[in-house]
DNA sequence: AAAAGTACGCACATTGAAGTAACTACCCGA
DNA sequence: TCGGGTAGTTACTTCAATGTGCGTACTTTT
């Protein structure tokens, strides 16, 4: 369906109005529910649970759950393949910040 | 309104649906609007002409008219700016050839 | 004379991503 | 017991992106 630009791959994964922040978010390492919503505030809890469960699906986020009886902890982070994607996201960001005019 | 992910800014150029395609096809110089086409077939002409209107307007593509009295001929290129986008465009390739697999 | 190519514009319909608001269920500290 | 923290789910709505189908105007080819 989607034609065989290969970019688009990597599109799907860092497509998207919150998975950039997503992404670079989890960029630094594990972070529970609640610390991604408060780096990335104006996204619905909605919303990034279904972001995180997406890209839980395409392999880019692990979700590890440290719950015990007592106390919810969940935390998620980027897979291996997903940090290969650090290149790309560099060279989006630098490009971005050349063009900061406007 | 947009945080200040400097990623978002490259995105807004090669996010969507047919941006990414319309940059590749491009990117080995000018075409016109009948070649485009061809190399994205399952685009239509309206959304085609809206994409390149936009990507013109944020001064990603130049359009030039070469019509005369006798001919339509208009030519579509990248920018300079755009251009510069291409590592970025390569490293998201180069990540989506090595995850072929699926 | 008719078909097909070039490059659109316009009105409308559909779809999917995102947002809103409420609810669950458990725990902790004051 | 009241407010706040953890991590969600469910139902519903909204809106921007995309798609469909038509018309325009002018050309060359058959």
């Amino acid at each position: 369906m989607t034609t065989s630009f290969p970019v688009n791959r990597a599109l799907e994964i860092i497509g998207g109005k919150w998975r950039p922040q997503v992404y670079c978010t989890l960029q630094d390492g594990p972070l529970r529910f609640s610390d991604i919503q408060r780096a990335i505030p104006d996204v619905s809890r909605k919303v990034l649970t279904d972001q995180l469960r997406e890209l839980e699906q395409l392999g880019m986020v692990r979700r590890v759950d440290y719950s015990t009886e007592k106390h919810l902890h969940v935390e998620y982070s980027l897979t291996e393949d997903a940090l290969g994607l650090q290149p790309a996201m560099n060279a989006l960001c630098s490009w971005g910040e050349c063009h900061d005019n406007k």
